[in-house]
DNA sequence: CTCTCATAAATGTACGTACTATTGCCTCAG
DNA sequence: CTGAGGCAATAGTACGTACATTTATGAGAG
Protein backbone atom coordinates (compact mmCIF):
# COMPACT_ATOMS: atom_id res chain seq x y z
CA UNK A 1 0.00 0.00 0.00
CA UNK A 2 1.15 3.49 -0.37
CA UNK A 3 0.56 4.34 3.57
CA UNK A 4 3.74 6.34 4.52
CA UNK A 5 5.15 5.14 1.15
CA UNK A 6 6.15 8.92 0.30
CA UNK A 7 7.64 11.41 2.21
CA UNK A 8 7.81 14.92 1.28
CA UNK A 9 10.15 15.91 4.13
CA UNK A 10 13.06 13.66 2.77
CA UNK A 11 15.47 14.79 0.50
CA UNK A 12 14.72 12.29 -2.11
CA UNK A 13 12.44 13.60 -5.27
CA UNK A 14 9.05 12.41 -4.72
CA UNK A 15 9.40 10.84 -7.64
CA UNK A 16 12.59 8.61 -7.19
CA UNK A 17 10.35 7.48 -4.09
CA UNK A 18 7.35 6.83 -6.28
CA UNK A 19 9.25 4.82 -8.61
CA UNK A 20 11.13 3.14 -5.44
CA UNK A 21 7.67 1.88 -4.51
CA UNK A 22 6.27 1.08 -8.09
CA UNK A 23 9.23 -0.68 -8.19
CA UNK A 24 9.08 -2.58 -5.26
CA UNK A 25 5.38 -3.36 -5.94
CA UNK A 26 6.00 -4.94 -9.41
CA UNK A 27 8.64 -7.14 -8.41
CA UNK A 28 5.78 -8.36 -5.43
CA UNK A 29 3.50 -9.22 -8.00
CA UNK A 30 1.12 -6.85 -6.79
CA UNK A 31 0.05 -5.72 -10.24
CA UNK A 32 -0.33 -8.79 -11.83
CA UNK A 33 -4.04 -7.92 -12.86
CA UNK A 34 -3.21 -5.00 -14.15
CA UNK A 35 -1.18 -1.37 -13.83
CA UNK A 36 -2.70 1.02 -12.51
CA UNK A 37 -3.72 4.29 -14.49
CA UNK A 38 -1.90 7.50 -14.26
CA UNK A 39 -5.06 9.23 -12.41
CA UNK A 40 -5.34 6.26 -10.05
CA UNK A 41 -1.70 6.60 -8.66
CA UNK A 42 -1.98 10.37 -8.17
CA UNK A 43 -5.01 9.60 -6.18
CA UNK A 44 -3.10 6.78 -3.49
CA UNK A 45 -0.35 8.36 -3.47
CA UNK A 46 -1.72 11.92 -3.66
CA UNK A 47 0.76 13.77 -5.60
CA UNK A 48 0.79 15.36 -9.06
CA UNK A 49 0.15 13.80 -12.81
CA UNK A 50 3.64 15.23 -13.47
CA UNK A 51 5.00 13.54 -10.68
CA UNK A 52 3.55 10.15 -11.53
CA UNK A 53 4.83 10.35 -14.96
CA UNK A 54 8.23 11.36 -14.01
CA UNK A 55 8.26 7.61 -11.98
CA UNK A 56 6.02 6.17 -14.95
CA UNK A 57 8.76 7.17 -17.89
CA UNK A 58 11.68 4.92 -15.56
CA UNK A 59 9.12 1.98 -15.56
CA UNK A 60 8.46 2.25 -19.07
CA UNK A 61 12.34 2.79 -20.40
CA UNK A 62 13.74 0.30 -18.19
CA UNK A 63 11.66 -1.94 -20.47
CA UNK A 64 9.29 -2.85 -17.32
CA UNK A 65 5.47 -2.12 -18.60
CA UNK A 66 4.10 -0.38 -21.97
CA UNK A 67 1.86 2.02 -22.32
CA UNK A 68 0.23 4.20 -24.99
CA UNK A 69 -2.48 6.75 -25.70
CA UNK A 70 -6.11 5.75 -24.46
CA UNK A 71 -5.05 2.19 -23.43
CA UNK A 72 -3.30 1.58 -19.53
CA UNK A 73 0.03 0.55 -18.57
CA UNK A 74 0.37 -3.18 -19.53
CA UNK A 75 3.21 -5.21 -17.24
CA UNK A 76 5.72 -6.38 -19.48
CA UNK A 77 7.80 -10.17 -18.54
CA UNK A 78 9.87 -8.80 -15.56
CA UNK A 79 13.39 -9.90 -16.90
CA UNK A 80 15.81 -7.38 -16.16
CA UNK A 81 19.38 -8.30 -16.88
CA UNK A 82 21.94 -6.46 -15.95
CA UNK A 83 25.10 -6.92 -18.03
CA UNK A 84 27.83 -9.21 -15.61
CA UNK A 85 30.45 -9.76 -18.51
CA UNK A 86 30.59 -13.10 -20.77
CA UNK A 87 31.85 -15.26 -17.33
CA UNK A 88 28.91 -14.40 -15.41
CA UNK A 89 26.83 -15.65 -18.97
CA UNK A 90 28.74 -18.33 -19.29
CA UNK A 91 28.13 -20.25 -15.81
CA UNK A 92 24.55 -18.59 -15.48
CA UNK A 93 23.34 -20.56 -18.79
CA UNK A 94 24.73 -23.51 -17.04
CA UNK A 95 22.63 -22.90 -14.33
CA UNK A 96 19.43 -22.28 -16.27
CA UNK A 97 19.67 -25.62 -18.40
CA UNK A 98 19.80 -27.25 -15.42
CA UNK A 99 23.27 -29.05 -15.58
CA UNK A 100 24.72 -29.70 -11.90
CA UNK A 101 27.32 -26.73 -11.66
CA UNK A 102 30.18 -28.11 -9.18
CA UNK A 103 33.75 -26.87 -8.89
CA UNK A 104 37.25 -29.05 -7.39
CA UNK A 105 38.61 -26.36 -5.33
CA UNK A 106 42.48 -26.52 -5.83
CA UNK A 107 43.64 -23.66 -3.45
CA UNK A 108 41.47 -21.02 -1.35
CA UNK A 109 43.93 -18.88 0.86
CA UNK A 110 45.67 -15.54 0.85
CA UNK A 111 48.66 -15.23 -0.81
CA UNK A 112 50.83 -11.86 -3.44
CA UNK A 113 50.06 -12.13 -6.63
CA UNK A 114 51.92 -9.02 -8.29
CA UNK A 115 50.12 -9.25 -11.35
CA UNK A 116 47.01 -10.11 -9.94
CA UNK A 117 47.56 -7.05 -7.21
CA UNK A 118 48.41 -4.58 -9.64
CA UNK A 119 44.93 -5.59 -11.95
CA UNK A 120 43.79 -4.50 -8.23
CA UNK A 121 45.12 -1.50 -7.91
CA UNK A 122 47.40 -2.63 -4.82
CA UNK A 123 51.02 -2.67 -4.17
CA UNK A 124 52.53 -5.55 -5.63
CA UNK A 125 53.22 -7.69 -2.61
CA UNK A 126 49.45 -7.06 -0.87
CA UNK A 127 48.23 -10.12 0.44
CA UNK A 128 45.60 -11.40 -2.04
CA UNK A 129 42.41 -13.79 -1.19
CA UNK A 130 42.94 -16.36 -4.06
CA UNK A 131 40.10 -18.90 -5.19
CA UNK A 132 41.34 -21.51 -7.91
CA UNK A 133 38.73 -23.94 -9.11
CA UNK A 134 38.24 -26.14 -11.86
CA UNK A 135 34.46 -25.81 -12.81
CA UNK A 136 32.92 -28.82 -14.21
CA UNK A 137 29.21 -28.82 -16.19
CA UNK A 138 27.59 -32.05 -16.24
CA UNK A 139 30.26 -33.89 -13.92
CA UNK A 140 33.02 -32.77 -17.41
CA UNK A 141 35.50 -30.35 -16.35
CA UNK A 142 34.42 -27.29 -18.41
CA UNK A 143 37.09 -24.26 -17.25
CA UNK A 144 40.17 -23.34 -14.75
CA UNK A 145 38.95 -20.51 -13.14
CA UNK A 146 41.42 -18.25 -10.77
CA UNK A 147 39.91 -15.29 -9.31
CA UNK A 148 41.83 -12.49 -6.75
CA UNK A 149 39.89 -10.52 -4.32
CA UNK A 150 41.61 -7.75 -2.20
CA UNK A 151 42.23 -9.31 1.44
CA UNK A 152 39.97 -6.95 2.69
CA UNK A 153 36.66 -8.19 0.93
CA UNK A 154 37.97 -12.45 0.89
CA UNK A 155 38.65 -12.39 4.59
CA UNK A 156 35.38 -13.28 5.12
CA UNK A 157 35.29 -16.23 2.83
CA UNK A 158 38.45 -18.30 3.76
CA UNK A 159 36.67 -21.09 5.21
CA UNK A 160 33.72 -21.39 2.98
CA UNK A 161 33.16 -24.68 0.49
CA UNK A 162 33.63 -23.65 -2.99
CA UNK A 163 32.48 -26.91 -4.46
CA UNK A 164 28.98 -26.06 -4.85
CA UNK A 165 27.98 -22.43 -4.22
CA UNK A 166 29.39 -19.87 -6.11
CA UNK A 167 31.40 -16.29 -5.29
CA UNK A 168 28.76 -13.99 -6.07
CA UNK A 169 26.47 -15.76 -4.04
CA UNK A 170 28.73 -16.18 -0.90
CA UNK A 171 29.73 -12.18 -1.69
CA UNK A 172 26.22 -11.55 -1.09
CA UNK A 173 25.75 -13.31 2.06
CA UNK A 174 28.43 -11.32 3.64
CA UNK A 175 26.74 -8.12 2.20
CA UNK A 176 29.28 -7.66 -0.04
CA UNK A 177 28.46 -6.22 -3.24
CA UNK A 178 29.16 -7.25 -6.96
CA UNK A 179 30.99 -5.26 -9.26
CA UNK A 180 28.23 -3.25 -11.32
CA UNK A 181 31.08 -2.60 -14.86
CA UNK A 182 34.11 -4.22 -15.68
CA UNK A 183 36.52 -5.39 -18.54
CA UNK A 184 36.96 -8.64 -20.19
CA UNK A 185 40.03 -9.96 -22.34
CA UNK A 186 39.31 -12.15 -24.29
CA UNK A 187 41.70 -14.42 -26.02
CA UNK A 188 41.88 -17.63 -28.22
CA UNK A 189 44.77 -19.94 -26.58
CA UNK A 190 46.25 -23.50 -26.41
CA UNK A 191 45.64 -25.11 -23.87
CA UNK A 192 48.92 -26.30 -22.31
CA UNK A 193 49.72 -30.27 -20.55
CA UNK A 194 49.25 -29.57 -17.52
CA UNK A 195 45.94 -27.70 -17.77
CA UNK A 196 45.07 -30.17 -20.33
CA UNK A 197 45.14 -33.16 -17.82
CA UNK A 198 43.16 -31.15 -15.39
CA UNK A 199 40.21 -30.25 -18.10
CA UNK A 200 40.48 -33.82 -19.25
CA UNK A 201 41.05 -32.61 -22.74
CA UNK A 202 43.45 -34.25 -25.36
CA UNK A 203 46.78 -32.47 -26.59
CA UNK A 204 46.55 -29.98 -28.30
CA UNK A 205 43.45 -28.23 -27.53
CA UNK A 206 42.21 -24.90 -27.71
CA UNK A 207 40.50 -23.09 -24.89
CA UNK A 208 39.09 -19.48 -24.59
CA UNK A 209 41.01 -17.21 -21.86
CA UNK A 210 38.72 -14.82 -20.24
CA UNK A 211 41.26 -11.97 -18.18
CA UNK A 212 38.64 -10.37 -15.95
CA UNK A 213 38.76 -7.26 -13.47
CA UNK A 214 35.55 -6.24 -11.78
CA UNK A 215 35.17 -3.15 -10.70
CA UNK A 216 32.24 -1.44 -8.01
CA UNK A 217 31.82 2.03 -8.39
CA UNK A 218 35.01 2.55 -10.65
CA UNK A 219 37.16 1.04 -8.20
CA UNK A 220 38.79 -2.75 -8.94
CA UNK A 221 36.99 -5.34 -6.69
CA UNK A 222 37.31 -8.50 -8.38
CA UNK A 223 39.98 -9.96 -10.69
CA UNK A 224 39.95 -13.19 -12.93
CA UNK A 225 41.52 -15.54 -15.20
CA UNK A 226 39.57 -18.00 -16.43
CA UNK A 227 40.45 -20.84 -18.94
CA UNK A 228 37.41 -22.45 -21.07
CA UNK A 229 37.45 -25.55 -22.98
CA UNK A 230 37.09 -24.73 -26.50
CA UNK A 231 35.14 -27.44 -27.80
CA UNK A 232 32.11 -26.64 -25.07
CA UNK A 233 31.99 -23.37 -24.79
CA UNK A 234 30.61 -20.46 -27.49
CA UNK A 235 30.48 -17.07 -26.40
CA UNK A 236 27.38 -15.40 -28.30
CA UNK A 237 26.87 -11.67 -29.05
CA UNK A 238 23.76 -9.92 -30.52
CA UNK A 239 23.84 -6.47 -31.73
CA UNK A 240 21.51 -4.00 -32.78
CA UNK A 241 21.29 0.05 -33.45
CA UNK A 242 20.81 -0.01 -29.33
CA UNK A 243 24.16 -1.96 -28.32
CA UNK A 244 24.76 -5.58 -27.46
CA UNK A 245 23.46 -8.73 -25.71
CA UNK A 246 26.13 -11.60 -24.62
CA UNK A 247 24.86 -15.00 -23.75
CA UNK A 248 27.19 -17.83 -23.46
CA UNK A 249 26.41 -21.34 -24.74
CA UNK A 250 27.37 -25.01 -23.22
CA UNK A 251 27.72 -27.97 -24.71
CA UNK B 1 19.10 29.07 -36.70
CA UNK B 2 15.56 28.42 -35.68
CA UNK B 3 13.69 29.89 -38.54
CA UNK B 4 10.95 27.27 -39.58
CA UNK B 5 12.86 24.89 -37.28
CA UNK B 6 9.25 23.79 -35.85
CA UNK B 7 5.87 23.32 -37.84
CA UNK B 8 2.78 23.07 -35.52
CA UNK B 9 0.48 22.36 -37.87
CA UNK B 10 2.38 19.21 -38.07
CA UNK B 11 1.62 15.68 -36.91
CA UNK B 12 4.88 15.29 -35.18
CA UNK B 13 5.50 16.68 -31.74
CA UNK B 14 6.89 19.99 -31.08
CA UNK B 15 9.45 18.16 -28.89
CA UNK B 16 10.44 16.10 -31.20
CA UNK B 17 10.41 18.37 -33.73
CA UNK B 18 13.01 20.55 -31.38
CA UNK B 19 14.91 17.21 -30.67
CA UNK B 20 15.56 16.75 -34.39
CA UNK B 21 17.08 19.99 -34.71
CA UNK B 22 19.35 20.13 -31.73
CA UNK B 23 20.55 17.12 -32.88
CA UNK B 24 21.63 18.51 -36.17
CA UNK B 25 23.05 21.42 -34.52
CA UNK B 26 24.76 19.31 -32.18
CA UNK B 27 26.32 17.42 -35.59
CA UNK B 28 26.79 20.57 -37.73
CA UNK B 29 29.21 21.55 -34.84
CA UNK B 30 26.24 24.78 -33.95
CA UNK B 31 27.42 24.17 -30.40
CA UNK B 32 30.93 23.63 -29.97
CA UNK B 33 31.45 27.21 -28.17
CA UNK B 34 28.89 25.67 -25.33
CA UNK B 35 25.05 24.70 -25.15
CA UNK B 36 22.67 26.87 -25.01
CA UNK B 37 20.71 27.02 -21.71
CA UNK B 38 16.66 25.74 -21.44
CA UNK B 39 15.73 29.60 -21.27
CA UNK B 40 17.61 30.55 -24.34
CA UNK B 41 16.00 27.60 -26.34
CA UNK B 42 12.93 28.92 -25.20
CA UNK B 43 12.74 32.10 -26.76
CA UNK B 44 14.52 30.94 -29.49
CA UNK B 45 12.52 27.87 -30.23
CA UNK B 46 8.70 30.20 -29.05
CA UNK B 47 8.20 26.98 -27.14
CA UNK B 48 7.57 26.53 -22.95
CA UNK B 49 9.87 25.42 -21.01
CA UNK B 50 8.33 21.45 -20.67
CA UNK B 51 9.09 21.41 -24.02
CA UNK B 52 12.82 22.28 -24.20
CA UNK B 53 12.95 19.68 -21.41
CA UNK B 54 11.17 16.64 -23.38
CA UNK B 55 13.75 17.27 -25.67
CA UNK B 56 16.74 18.40 -23.87
CA UNK B 57 16.25 15.05 -21.65
CA UNK B 58 16.82 12.55 -24.75
CA UNK B 59 19.65 14.37 -25.62
CA UNK B 60 20.97 13.99 -22.31
CA UNK B 61 20.13 10.67 -22.50
CA UNK B 62 21.68 9.92 -25.22
CA UNK B 63 24.91 11.07 -23.74
CA UNK B 64 25.09 14.52 -25.75
CA UNK B 65 25.30 16.22 -23.44
CA UNK B 66 25.75 16.75 -18.97
CA UNK B 67 23.99 18.94 -16.97
CA UNK B 68 22.89 19.55 -13.63
CA UNK B 69 21.52 22.20 -11.03
CA UNK B 70 23.46 25.44 -11.91
CA UNK B 71 25.18 24.94 -14.32
CA UNK B 72 24.70 24.84 -17.88
CA UNK B 73 24.69 21.79 -20.27
CA UNK B 74 28.09 20.98 -21.35
CA UNK B 75 28.68 19.08 -25.08
CA UNK B 76 30.78 15.72 -24.07
CA UNK B 77 32.55 13.92 -26.55
CA UNK B 78 30.46 13.22 -29.58
CA UNK B 79 31.30 9.36 -30.45
CA UNK B 80 28.01 8.12 -31.75
CA UNK B 81 29.55 4.63 -32.40
CA UNK B 82 26.93 2.15 -33.56
CA UNK B 83 27.49 -1.29 -32.62
CA UNK B 84 29.22 -3.68 -35.59
CA UNK B 85 30.12 -6.80 -33.96
CA UNK B 86 33.33 -7.84 -32.57
CA UNK B 87 34.70 -8.42 -36.36
CA UNK B 88 34.15 -4.75 -37.59
CA UNK B 89 35.34 -3.82 -34.46
CA UNK B 90 38.45 -5.74 -35.27
CA UNK B 91 39.80 -4.20 -38.69
CA UNK B 92 38.59 -0.87 -37.57
CA UNK B 93 41.01 -1.12 -34.51
CA UNK B 94 43.95 -2.35 -37.22
CA UNK B 95 43.22 0.45 -39.51
CA UNK B 96 43.19 3.01 -36.61
CA UNK B 97 46.42 2.07 -35.78
CA UNK B 98 47.62 2.73 -39.12
CA UNK B 99 49.00 -0.59 -40.01
CA UNK B 100 48.68 -1.52 -43.31
CA UNK B 101 45.92 -3.90 -44.14
CA UNK B 102 45.96 -6.07 -47.13
CA UNK B 103 44.03 -9.12 -48.09
CA UNK B 104 44.99 -12.65 -50.55
CA UNK B 105 42.27 -12.71 -52.20
CA UNK B 106 41.19 -17.06 -52.35
CA UNK B 107 38.55 -16.96 -54.70
CA UNK B 108 35.99 -14.41 -55.24
CA UNK B 109 32.32 -15.38 -57.48
CA UNK B 110 28.83 -16.96 -57.06
CA UNK B 111 28.66 -20.89 -56.02
CA UNK B 112 26.10 -22.42 -53.93
CA UNK B 113 26.66 -23.44 -50.25
CA UNK B 114 23.57 -25.22 -48.40
CA UNK B 115 24.67 -24.23 -44.60
CA UNK B 116 25.69 -20.74 -45.72
CA UNK B 117 22.34 -20.46 -47.61
CA UNK B 118 20.85 -21.44 -44.84
CA UNK B 119 21.88 -19.20 -42.27
CA UNK B 120 20.39 -16.36 -44.91
CA UNK B 121 17.38 -17.90 -45.21
CA UNK B 122 17.31 -18.48 -48.75
CA UNK B 123 16.84 -21.78 -50.61
CA UNK B 124 19.83 -24.54 -49.75
CA UNK B 125 21.31 -24.63 -53.69
CA UNK B 126 21.12 -20.45 -54.10
CA UNK B 127 23.85 -19.24 -56.07
CA UNK B 128 25.60 -16.80 -53.68
CA UNK B 129 28.70 -14.30 -53.79
CA UNK B 130 31.43 -15.60 -52.06
CA UNK B 131 34.87 -14.06 -50.92
CA UNK B 132 37.34 -15.88 -49.42
CA UNK B 133 40.44 -13.91 -48.39
CA UNK B 134 43.49 -14.23 -46.00
CA UNK B 135 43.87 -10.84 -43.93
CA UNK B 136 47.19 -9.29 -43.41
CA UNK B 137 48.19 -7.07 -41.16
CA UNK B 138 51.83 -4.90 -40.73
CA UNK B 139 52.38 -7.80 -43.53
CA UNK B 140 51.63 -10.52 -41.18
CA UNK B 141 48.05 -13.24 -42.10
CA UNK B 142 46.06 -12.07 -39.23
CA UNK B 143 42.58 -13.75 -40.18
CA UNK B 144 40.71 -16.06 -42.74
CA UNK B 145 37.85 -14.51 -43.41
CA UNK B 146 34.83 -16.05 -45.81
CA UNK B 147 31.93 -14.27 -46.50
CA UNK B 148 28.64 -15.33 -48.33
CA UNK B 149 26.15 -12.51 -49.66
CA UNK B 150 23.12 -12.91 -51.62
CA UNK B 151 23.77 -12.99 -55.54
CA UNK B 152 21.56 -9.84 -55.86
CA UNK B 153 23.87 -7.85 -53.29
CA UNK B 154 26.98 -9.62 -54.25
CA UNK B 155 26.38 -9.21 -58.02
CA UNK B 156 27.68 -5.55 -58.82
CA UNK B 157 31.10 -6.56 -56.48
CA UNK B 158 32.18 -9.86 -58.74
CA UNK B 159 34.86 -7.39 -60.51
CA UNK B 160 35.99 -5.72 -57.72
CA UNK B 161 39.94 -6.19 -56.70
CA UNK B 162 39.44 -6.70 -52.66
CA UNK B 163 43.13 -7.02 -52.28
CA UNK B 164 42.83 -3.66 -50.08
CA UNK B 165 39.57 -2.52 -50.13
CA UNK B 166 36.79 -3.40 -47.43
CA UNK B 167 33.54 -5.27 -48.11
CA UNK B 168 31.32 -2.26 -46.31
CA UNK B 169 33.36 0.71 -48.16
CA UNK B 170 32.22 -1.63 -51.82
CA UNK B 171 28.85 -2.00 -50.72
CA UNK B 172 28.34 1.72 -49.79
CA UNK B 173 29.91 2.53 -53.28
CA UNK B 174 26.88 0.37 -55.01
CA UNK B 175 24.16 2.27 -52.10
CA UNK B 176 23.94 -1.04 -50.42
CA UNK B 177 23.62 -0.44 -46.95
CA UNK B 178 25.33 -2.33 -44.26
CA UNK B 179 23.85 -4.68 -41.71
CA UNK B 180 22.34 -2.67 -38.38
CA UNK B 181 21.56 -5.63 -36.29
CA UNK B 182 23.62 -9.26 -36.27
CA UNK B 183 24.81 -12.21 -34.28
CA UNK B 184 28.02 -13.47 -33.71
CA UNK B 185 28.85 -16.90 -32.53
CA UNK B 186 32.69 -16.73 -30.96
CA UNK B 187 34.40 -19.77 -30.00
CA UNK B 188 38.17 -21.34 -29.63
CA UNK B 189 39.46 -23.64 -32.33
CA UNK B 190 42.34 -25.27 -33.00
CA UNK B 191 44.05 -24.27 -36.37
CA UNK B 192 44.13 -27.30 -39.15
CA UNK B 193 46.93 -27.83 -40.34
CA UNK B 194 45.83 -26.88 -44.45
CA UNK B 195 45.10 -23.36 -42.23
CA UNK B 196 47.99 -22.90 -40.71
CA UNK B 197 50.14 -23.37 -43.73
CA UNK B 198 47.63 -19.90 -44.87
CA UNK B 199 48.02 -17.91 -41.71
CA UNK B 200 52.01 -19.22 -40.82
CA UNK B 201 51.09 -20.10 -37.53
CA UNK B 202 53.19 -23.42 -36.24
CA UNK B 203 51.18 -26.49 -35.40
CA UNK B 204 49.11 -26.77 -33.20
CA UNK B 205 47.83 -23.34 -33.09
CA UNK B 206 44.66 -21.84 -31.56
CA UNK B 207 42.32 -19.66 -32.86
CA UNK B 208 39.05 -17.47 -32.54
CA UNK B 209 36.60 -18.29 -35.06
CA UNK B 210 33.68 -16.03 -35.31
CA UNK B 211 30.77 -16.90 -37.55
CA UNK B 212 29.06 -14.02 -37.89
CA UNK B 213 25.15 -13.21 -39.84
CA UNK B 214 24.57 -9.76 -39.92
CA UNK B 215 20.94 -8.31 -40.47
CA UNK B 216 19.64 -5.07 -42.38
CA UNK B 217 15.83 -4.64 -41.01
CA UNK B 218 15.88 -8.18 -39.73
CA UNK B 219 16.47 -10.02 -42.96
CA UNK B 220 20.02 -11.57 -43.31
CA UNK B 221 21.90 -9.67 -45.87
CA UNK B 222 25.62 -11.46 -44.57
CA UNK B 223 27.12 -14.46 -43.72
CA UNK B 224 30.22 -15.12 -42.15
CA UNK B 225 33.36 -17.40 -40.98
CA UNK B 226 36.29 -15.60 -39.84
CA UNK B 227 39.63 -17.14 -38.14
CA UNK B 228 41.68 -14.99 -36.16
CA UNK B 229 45.14 -16.06 -35.12
CA UNK B 230 44.95 -16.55 -31.11
CA UNK B 231 48.64 -15.03 -30.74
CA UNK B 232 47.40 -11.89 -32.28
CA UNK B 233 44.24 -10.61 -31.54
CA UNK B 234 42.46 -9.98 -28.18
CA UNK B 235 38.66 -9.09 -27.78
CA UNK B 236 37.92 -6.65 -25.13
CA UNK B 237 34.64 -6.58 -23.46
CA UNK B 238 33.73 -4.13 -21.50
CA UNK B 239 30.06 -3.29 -19.29
CA UNK B 240 28.47 -1.36 -16.73
CA UNK B 241 25.02 -0.98 -15.53
CA UNK B 242 24.00 0.57 -19.44
CA UNK B 243 25.77 -2.45 -21.78
CA UNK B 244 28.23 -3.50 -23.16
CA UNK B 245 31.13 -2.26 -25.10
CA UNK B 246 33.32 -4.09 -27.52
CA UNK B 247 36.67 -3.40 -29.30
CA UNK B 248 39.52 -5.68 -30.48
CA UNK B 249 43.51 -5.62 -30.05
CA UNK B 250 45.67 -6.69 -32.45
CA UNK B 251 49.51 -7.44 -32.19
C1' DC C 1 46.46 38.66 -4.05
C1' DT C 2 43.37 35.42 -1.68
C1' DC C 3 39.64 33.93 0.78
C1' DT C 4 34.68 34.49 2.06
C1' DC C 5 30.20 35.45 1.30
C1' DA C 6 26.25 37.22 -1.09
C1' DT C 7 24.00 37.14 -5.45
C1' DA C 8 22.62 35.63 -9.86
C1' DA C 9 21.80 32.02 -12.92
C1' DA C 10 20.87 27.55 -14.19
C1' DT C 11 18.72 23.11 -13.82
C1' DG C 12 15.74 20.07 -10.86
C1' DT C 13 11.41 19.32 -8.66
C1' DA C 14 6.51 19.90 -8.18
C1' DC C 15 2.30 21.79 -8.67
C1' DG C 16 -1.62 23.38 -11.84
C1' DT C 17 -4.46 23.47 -16.38
C1' DA C 18 -6.09 22.27 -20.98
C1' DC C 19 -6.43 19.95 -25.09
C1' DT C 20 -5.35 15.86 -28.40
C1' DA C 21 -5.04 11.32 -30.02
C1' DT C 22 -5.96 6.73 -29.41
C1' DT C 23 -8.14 2.84 -27.47
C1' DG C 24 -11.75 -0.06 -25.74
C1' DC C 25 -16.37 -0.57 -24.76
C1' DC C 26 -21.16 0.04 -25.14
C1' DT C 27 -25.22 1.12 -27.65
C1' DC C 28 -28.10 0.76 -31.36
C1' DA C 29 -29.48 0.13 -36.06
C1' DG C 30 -29.74 -3.25 -39.54
C1' DC D 1 -25.74 -11.63 -34.59
C1' DT D 2 -22.92 -8.11 -36.67
C1' DG D 3 -21.16 -3.86 -37.85
C1' DA D 4 -20.95 1.19 -37.27
C1' DG D 5 -20.70 4.90 -34.53
C1' DG D 6 -20.56 7.44 -30.37
C1' DC D 7 -18.70 7.94 -25.75
C1' DA D 8 -15.77 7.58 -21.92
C1' DA D 9 -11.30 6.50 -20.34
C1' DT D 10 -6.43 6.95 -20.77
C1' DA D 11 -1.94 8.35 -21.96
C1' DG D 12 0.50 12.00 -24.86
C1' DT D 13 1.43 16.76 -25.71
C1' DA D 14 1.82 21.51 -24.33
C1' DC D 15 1.14 25.38 -21.86
C1' DG D 16 1.53 27.92 -17.27
C1' DT D 17 3.49 28.80 -12.36
C1' DA D 18 6.45 28.52 -8.22
C1' DC D 19 10.08 27.15 -5.42
C1' DA D 20 14.47 24.29 -4.29
C1' DT D 21 19.09 23.22 -4.99
C1' DT D 22 23.36 23.66 -6.88
C1' DT D 23 26.96 26.10 -9.27
C1' DA D 24 29.50 29.98 -11.09
C1' DT D 25 30.55 34.69 -10.58
C1' DG D 26 31.77 38.83 -8.68
C1' DA D 27 32.21 42.13 -4.88
C1' DG D 28 34.35 43.09 -0.77
C1' DA D 29 37.07 42.23 3.37
C1' DG D 30 41.41 40.96 5.03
Amino acid sequence: MSMGALDRSRREPLWAQLHADLLRRLAAGDFAAGFPGEAQLRVEYEVSRHTVREAMRRIREAGLVESGRGRQSQVLSQRIEQPLGSLYSLFREIESRGIVQKSVVLSCGLKSHPEAAARLDLPPESDLFVLERIRLAGGEPLAHDCVWLPAQIGQPLLDTDFSRTALYDELAKHHIAVPDSGRERITATLISPEMASRLNTPVPAAGLTIERTGLRKGKPMECRRTTVRGDRYALLMAWNERGYEVSGQTS
